[in-house]
RNA sequence: GCCGGUGUGGCGGAAUUGGUAGACGCAUCUGACUCAAAAUCAGACGCCAAAAGCGUGGGGGUUCGAGUCCCUCCACCGGCACCA
């Protein structure tokens, strides 16, 4: 063994030995329990940062302490390959996406190997290649068998310049990130899943996901948002036709003190009152323009105008007059909304507004309405009033009573809304899955025939921005109709990427499969044990995947309705952000790396300059590792100074999995302490010479304490890995067990033995997370057997036995003294030593003891008064 | 705006079921070693002059006891359907 730590070397032979024993390549045994332990893939940007290498040292924790566990493992990894980033590439560089993807894919490879991840390289999905999204295809045709893939318009971003769809992030405050050209809303065809249908299921299913955090089933059980309430017709005449206007309401109980009614730009009631005023045409003009965000739509003033028209209320029978509004989306429910502006904040700010009337139709015992502001109460739920035949009832009779009404008049039926959406899966772009359809002037649009698939994607061309160039390219256009054989158009539109990364895992399972999407396989490893990812995918790719998964039990493919058993989601890295904002031009952002921040003498940041010039920079806080902000650490340089296991270390050390994590280059210094410390007590060890067997019988107070504390540290990260999954608690554990080794006096043989047998703990504790050095070091403790192959150990219970505890005392709550106690002392016995403490004593003085309270092994509480 | 989360020393964090607040690490300071520096090792380190007192974003409450439970307010972060 060398007497210094050299990571290059440990980490290399340690990979060297992984590589040529096949440690981590997985196989299909039913006689061990599996353990399937999924990473979220990453989409190949260009070289790894420090979130990746976050996310994927915890799942190689959890994979390594999982195999010592005796779990047959699975890690496997792939790349969400297709997407927007590679196009913007090929716009900048003017090379291909695939050239640059697969660069890009070769690079992070590379890295993720030199980082020490027990991947099984031979189940790689690569989602750009055919051989993966032929599979895409294919299930999207049996979707559009089934009748859960079909065409409806959607709105899109259109860019009047560039005459291409833009991305919502394109979009910077309504104009093209490109041309700057206002952007205008367009309806145009496209293919959604009915992800509705799958509405109630999905919402039952994540209530049941106990392995998921509880936030993550809350915001998509909101997501999914189920409301039951009724849908209201409103009656009117037009043209002397009889027609009628729906609206969904939860409030149905208020339906008496409708004013008005407000409907989308996109309604047909406003294009027909349009015609015949300028004023509003230009009015829905002007909405149509506006975003499509929910943020924007929230946030934005609520504007409205007349239409003139009015609908006829379906219980008073009073004429109802109908509003156009920019906050009312066509996509939404009906299109259209009721206007109870007693009872609604939005509304009542709008009839504030245009000088609506206001009626008061539910009363709260206690409280006096005025229409002079809002007040956060006349929201809630109380007893009808002023409403007729209504008065009296509460919410839920009232709501009854008039869904009856309704429904005996033919105005309305009681119904369950979803706030969740179809899900739009068409891209009009070029770097993504093609959409298998053909456009026949014949016979419309034909699915192309299972034998034909995959239609694949040509991989040499490269945009430019305007527009899709699958459109111009004739080899991919031009095809022949497979059902009449005249000259056809193939579809040039993409999907989504979420459509990519809504199977993958499926796809590691069946890795090699290429006759089928999956096979048996999927049924021995998935659901995966453990998903890890960053909490920003909580909401869509969580839901689309299980979406995905769900349809495809539906069709007999596999036989799991949930694809992830347990979920960890990870925090944000973050770093400090320093600027300088020039009189006049934009921001400057400086690495942190470029700034020297002095501190006062308590350590105290209280200035930071620049090292090229020494002069000022300003501080702006901490934000997460951006491009834009200049923050970043790259993992690369980091690993060839310090190497792979104090990256893993320092990303594991910092915080717990969950919280977002703070960069901090002095803090990794200090993970690469720790492992030189460690290196050198082993080392030291070692070089003593032989060690005897432990002798219990032999063992002196000490180093009874020492193996108490070995055991009890065992104990404790073995928890902290399983079931509690913080990193840090394990980590510090084993850093107090490492400071107790250093401090123990190891001459004599017995006290050697018991130092031998801390330090084999404490590698083999940390050998999930830091697998190279520790490998090396279980051999230098003079094991044959590789530290990977080796069992989890079992805590010695009789290294645990203690004699005596020491309890605190606390006078009226406040830490007053100690006390040791036997550990089978009787309660009177602890009472009265409490009561003797000199310091207790002192505290009591004149007062009187009202009681005692004592808290088994840890307290006793003397109350005094 | 809506939904979800977070807030504890100079900093990252610990306190697992309501029971010793600040484990572990970083920074800082002191000392040892050194011609010197770095590295390493040892010690100190919430605030305050203080045995007392105060202290877990602010205010209020429940309790023998609150970082932990309840109410309320504030600040910051994530998501909001075409970024992935």
């Amino acid at each position: 063994m060398h007497e210094t730590y050299e990571p290059a070397l440990v980490e290399a032979a340690a990979q060297r030995y992984w590589d040529d024993t096949g440690t981590f390549r997985a196989v299909e045994d039913e006689s061990r329990p599996k353990y399937y332990c999924l990473s979220m893939f990453p989409y190949p940007s260009g070289r790894l940062h420090m979130g990746h290498v976050r996310n994927y040292t915890i799942g190689d924790v959890i994979s390594r302490y999982m195999r010592m566990q005796g779990r047959n493992v699975l890690q496997p990894m792939g790349w969400d390959a297709f997407g927007l980033p590679a196009e913007n590439a090929a716009i900048a560089n003017n090379l291909p996406p695939a050239q640059w993807t697969y660069e890009n894919i070769a690079t992070m490879k590379r890295q993720l190997k030199a980082l020490g991840f027990g991947l099984d390289w031979d189940r790689e999905v690569t989602t750009c290649k055919p051989d993966y999204y032929r599979w895409n295809q294919w299930l999207f045709l049996r979707m559009l068998e089934s009748g859960v893939a079909y065409q409806k318009t959607g709105t899109v971003n259109w860019d009047p310049v560039d005459k291409t769809v833009l991305a919502n992030e394109q979009v910077i405050d309504g104009h093209g990130w490109r041309t700057g050209a206002l952007i205008e809303k367009r309806e145009i065809p496209m293919y959604y899943l009915a992800i509705t249908r799958y509405a109630q299921e999905l919402l039952d299913d994540v209530q049941q996901l106990e392995g998921w955090p509880e936030r993550v089933r809350t915001m998509q059980a909101n997501w999914i948002g189920r409301s039951e309430g009724v849908t209201i017709a409103f009656p009117y005449q037009l043209q002397g036709a009889q027609g009628a206007l729906k609206v969904f309401t939860t409030r149905a109980d208020t339906v008496m003190g409708v004013t008005f009614v407000v409907v989308a730009a996109e309604h047909p009631l406003a294009t027909h009152a349009a015609v015949s005023n300028a004023a509003l045409a230009a009015f829905i003009d002007e909405c149509k323009r506006g975003s499509v965000m929910e943020a924007d739509l929230a946030t934005m003033e609520k504007k409205g105008l007349p239409t003139g028209l009015a609908v006829t209320h379906p219980l008073t029978g009073a004429a109802v007059p109908v509003w156009v509004g920019n906050y009312v989306l066509m996509n939404y429910g009906e299109g259209a909304v009721m206007g109870v502006p007693a009872h609604d904040e939005r509304d009542f700010a709008f009839a504030k507004k245009y000088d609506l009337p206001i009626q008061q139709v539910i009363d709260i015992a206690g409280q006096a309405y005025c229409m002079d502001g809002w007040q956060a109460w006349y929201a809630d739920k109380g007893i009808c009033t002023a409403s007729g035949p209504y008065n009296g009832l509460d919410h839920q009779a009232a709501c009854a009573q008039i869904a009856t009404d309704l429904e005996a008049k033919g105005c309305g039926a009681l119904q369950v809304q979803w706030r969740l959406r179809d899900w739009g899966i068409s891209r009009q772009r070029y770097w993504g899955c093609p959409i298998p359809l053909i456009h026949c002037p014949a016979c419309g649009v034909v699915p192309v025939p299972e034998k034909d698939l995959p239609v694949v994607l040509p991989d040499d061309l490269v945009p430019d921005g305007s527009g899709n160039p699958l459109q111009r390219y004739a080899p991919f256009v031009d095809c022949l109709c497979p059902k009449c054989g005249v000259a056809a158009r193939r579809e040039t539109d993409t999907m989504d990427t979420f459509v990519d990364s809504s199977w993958y895992f499926l796809r590691y399972a069946s890795a090699g499969q290429d006759r089928a999407m999956v096979d048996g396989r999927v049924n021995y490893w998935l659901p995966a044990d453990q998903y890890i990812g960053g909490i920003e995918h909580a909401i869509l790719h969580l839901l689309y995947s299980r979406f995905w998964t769900k349809v495809m039990r539906d069709m007999g493919l596999v036989d799991l309705g949930e694809p992830f058993s347990n979920l960890l989601t990870q925090g944000m890295v973050r770093n400090a952000i320093y600027f300088r904002k020039p009189a006049s031009g934009r921001v400057v952002y400086y690495n942190p790396t470029e700034v020297e921040v002095q501190t006062d003498d308590k350590g105290a940041p209280i200035s930071a300059r620049l090292k090229a010039d020494g002069a000022p920079v300003e501080s702006g806080g901490i934000g997460t590792m951006s491009k834009s902000k200049n923050n970043g650490v790259d993992p690369q340089s980091f690993i060839d100074r310090y190497g792979a296991d104090t990256a893993r270390l320092f990303m594991m050390f910092a915080a717990p999995p969950e919280l977002s994590l703070d960069w901090s280059d002095e803090g990794a210094e200090g993970a690469f302490r720790f492992l030189k410390r460690l290196w050198k007590a082993v080392h030291t060890h070692v070089s003593a010479g032989a060690v005897m067997a432990l002798d219990r019988a032999t063992l002196t107070v000490a180093d009874k304490d020492l193996r108490r504390l070995a055991h009890q540290t065992l104990a404790k990260v073995g928890d902290d890995y399983g079931r509690r999954r913080t990193f840090n608690t394990a980590i510090a554990a084993v850093m107090e067990l490492l400071n107790a080794v250093s401090r123990h006096e190891a001459t004599a043989p017995a006290a050697r033995a018991v130092v031998h047998e801390a330090l084999e703990l404490a590698v083999t504790m940390l050998s999930p997370v830091v697998p190279h050095v520790t490998h090396t070091l279980w051999q230098a403790l003079g094991h044959e057997r590789a530290i990977v192959d080796e069992p989890w150990p079992a805590v010695d219970a009789e290294a645990l036995q203690q004699e005596a505890l020491t309890l605190v005392v606390q006078v009226n709550g406040k830490l007053r003294g100690q006390i040791t106690v036997a550990v089978d002392a009787d309660e009177t016995c602890v009472r009265e030593l409490a009561l003797a403490d000199p310091t207790v004593q002192r505290f009591v003085g004149a007062l009187t003891v009202r009681k005692v309270i004592v808290v088994k092994g840890k307290l006793v509480n003397v109350v005094v008064a």
